[in-house]
RNA sequence: GGAACGGUGGCAGAGUGGACGAAUGCAGCCGCCUUGAAAGCGGCCGGCCGCAAGGCUCGGGGGUUCGAAUCCCUCCCGUUCCGCCA
């Protein structure tokens, strides 16, 4: 959520920041909050005076009770009682106001960084960096991965859509091995300075709002209703709500966390597109790492965080470039973000293998995270602020599973293993036909 | 899934309708004492919203009442026992 606060003290800098995300219905949603903001304070003063009142004259026939003044006592309770039927009246109103708007908040978006570039959709993502390696393929790579790994027995689509249905994958031998071996090579990567972490896969509704999936993604995810449960769609899900409704201290700060995890994505919208091969699947594994830090900490760590997607891709040998994503082209929640794309030669198409944004307060308001400050002399300052929560695919395994596989296929058909991959893929320096 | 008992401030733990936002202990903060520290002594000390007045907060929600940590309903969570299970 954005500052609620901020609709009362720069609501033409909200809405001059919104803008740039290119919706008109947006701002419409920002002036009808501002205008429900308004009236919550006007209905909060008034409810909150009857309560006063209440509240005191409660204080008082408990006096005059114990001094045995019962008849000024029922005098009071009298007017008391009347009160009450007005509390009751601007409490429900409060109630109905207060949700609205909260339903109205969640759904706007947040307010994109003063330096993430202008633009409608995704073309006008300007590439950063790169591209670094060769984008002119020769004729034995220009083999998508599905075949080369289909004819080398590593994938198994046709079963595991038997299995499964559609947009579900299955690797098998040395391709299952590739799997995991890129898991640990995320993790190993980034085991520097990140607390490695197993969460859930399942979590409760809350948890996926504070995240900022529901409720206006609510289709985007798998639902376990009977149970109240949500399959995630990212470890960024769990993780984040880790230190919710807590209260960190400064010192603690940034904390870094990474988890590989399954993720799992109804990809509504998207049925027919990418159904061959390991573009785009309903579970897939990915290495997340996320980091919790104070503001002033966080363009820092972006940085840092884009640069350690870069290793990883850059590690493996493939080709790939950075791009930033403009205002017309975030997600809900970002702020800033960034992406690596890597270049795959055998469907020739620029592949988005990592996401990493930064969130400023934007998910640490729903999860409820802050932190406490401390002086100079180690004193808490008064006061508590919310965190500013990062994150980013560290290794997104299908489509650099592909990349490889395409990259890497040799004149037989067979594929190269990256050299850093080998060591957890029991010293396997080639995927060859295993007939 | 069944049964029993629980859920109170950073922690432990009192409190069964009014003087309770909450005893007491520990932890923390300030001061005294001390060469320094410990001990001791005195004082302060939960959180959220709000400029403030004030409001909210004893697991969540609802109810009874002039008034609820306390009574009622409901949901959630925990512990123990039983059942089931990797």
């Amino acid at each position: 959520m954005i500052d609620q606060r901020l609709l009362r003290t720069d609501l033409d800098g909200v809405r001059a920041s919104l803008a740039r995300r290119g919706s008109a219905s947006l701002l419409d949603d920002v002036d009808a909050a501002a205008e429900l903001d308004t009236r919550l304070i006007d209905i909060t003063a008034r409810r909150d005076a009857i309560r006063a009142r209440v509240n005191t004259i409660s204080k008082e026939v408990g006096q005059l009770r114990r001094d045995g003044n019962t008849v000024a006592a029922e005098a009071l309770q009298t007017e008391s009682r009347e009160l009450g039927d007005d509390e009751r009246s601007l409490a429900a109103e409060h109630d109905v106001v207060s949700t609205t708007l909260r339903n109205l908040l969640l759904g706007i978006p947040n307010l994109p960084h003063p330096d993430a570039p202008d633009g409608t959709g995704d073309v006008d993502n300007p590439v950063v960096k790169g591209p670094i390696g060769p984008t002119d393929a020769a004729e034995r790579l220009r083999v998508p991965h599905w075949e080369t790994a289909t004819q080398l027995g590593v994938l198994d689509n046709e079963r595991a859509v038997k299995i499964s249905g559609a947009m579900f994958t299955m690797q098998r031998g040395a391709g299952a091995t590739l799997v995991r071996a890129l898991c640990q090579y995320g993790l190993d990567l980034n085991a520097d300075v990140h607390e490695e972490v197993r969460p859930p896969s399942l979590v409760t509704s809350a948890t996926l709002t504070a995240t900022g999936q529901l409720p206006k993604f609510a289709d985007d995810a798998y639902a376990i209703e009977r149970d109240d449960l949500w399959c995630i769609p990212t470890a960024e899900v769990p993780l984040t709500s880790i230190y919710a409704d807590e209260t960190l201290d400064d010192t603690r700060l940034p904390i870094r966390m990474m988890a590989h995890s399954a993720s799992y994505r109804r990809e509504a919208g998207s049925a027919g597109r990418d159904t061959r091969g390991m573009l785009r699947a309903h579970e897939f594994d990915k290495v997340e790492i996320l980091a919790l830090a104070m503001p002033e900490q966080a363009p820092a760590l972006l940085d840092d965080m884009v640069a350690r997607a870069e290793r990883a891709i850059a590690g493996l040998g493939l080709t790939y470039r950075i791009i930033e994503i403009c205002t017309g082209d975030m997600g809900q929640s970002h702020h800033r973000s960034f992406d690596i794309e890597v270049y795959a030669p055998g469907v020739d198409a620029w592949l988005e293998v990592s996401s990493i944004s930064w969130f400023s307060d934007y998910q640490a308001r729903r999860a409820n995270i802050r932190f406490r400050r401390h002086d100079a002399d180690g004193k808490p300052v008064k006061g508590t602020e919310y965190v500013h929560t990062l994150n980013g695919s560290a290794l997104a395994v299908p489509r650099v599973w592909a990349a490889i596989i395409e990259t890497h296929r040799n004149d037989d058909g067979s594929v190269t293993v990256p050299e850093v991959l080998r060591p957890y893929m029991r010293g396997i320096e080639r995927i060859e036909s295993r007939s």
